[in-house]
DNA sequence: ATAATTGTCAAGTGGATACTTAAGTAGTTT
DNA sequence: AAACTACTTAAGTATCCACTTGACAATTAT
């Protein structure tokens, strides 16, 4: 099955759970089984695996199952899109600073 | 009032929505009063009102107002958290896949 | 074969939340 | 003063979503 592609919707609502985060954060120590995953979590295993779905849908994160043990590890590529958006951002506003000195607007700051 | 601090929490929440990124966007371009931020997305001022309140508690968007007109602006500083957040997953990982070459899942490992 | 481990799936629940409507406040214009 | 503009606030609704329980499947160990 073709795997979803990663927009920028999917991805910041997946990291916009705290569970989710601190998978994320598991993972950056390194390849981890599932049940390892939900150890220190104090939700159960079913839970886990569907945060896992959510972070995998958006790109976040890879599986392997082998055996009976399904392996997770970050997608090392997978938060390039929030980059981007971000940097999107800021290049609007910074450009709009440059053109402008926008004093009209505010005279408090800068 | 004393501000609330903008946690990493509270910034990735507000980002999740499609609609305060709407926001997010059209800010990006400049500020602008609370209606006429509302006129292009199809939800009542009311709605926008709300989701301004969101982004001004996760410290992502700065309002001011003067008469009876409010006028939004991004606040610069608020991805920075976000950046920050990024990064520090990125270097974790990266200085890992430096120390190991990480060949297969090795389930016991340290 | 039996049991234990590891994960999967379905269905349901409770709480959060995005949104609406409607009434109200406070500046601004005429 | 009256009308209009630009929000603001409260309350209600409906959907979403994180989480649980419980039954099941598949692999590995005894």
């Amino acid at each position: 099955m073709p795997r979803k592609k990663p927009s920028i919707d999917r991805v910041l609502h997946a990291l916009g759970d705290p569970s989710r985060r601190a998978i994320m954060e598991k993972l950056s120590q390194g390849p981890i089984s599932v049940s390892r995953l939900a150890e220190p979590l104090d939700i159960t295993l079913a839970a886990v695996v569907q945060h896992l779905q959510v972070l995998e849908e958006s790109g976040l994160v890879q599986t392997e199952k082998v055996g009976r043990v399904r392996t997770c590890r970050i997608e090392p590529g997978g938060l390039s899109v929030v980059d981007k958006w971000i940097a999107d951002r800021r290049s609007m506003w910074e450009h709009r600073l440059d053109r402008l000195g926008d004093f009209l607007a505010d005279p408090d700051e800068e």
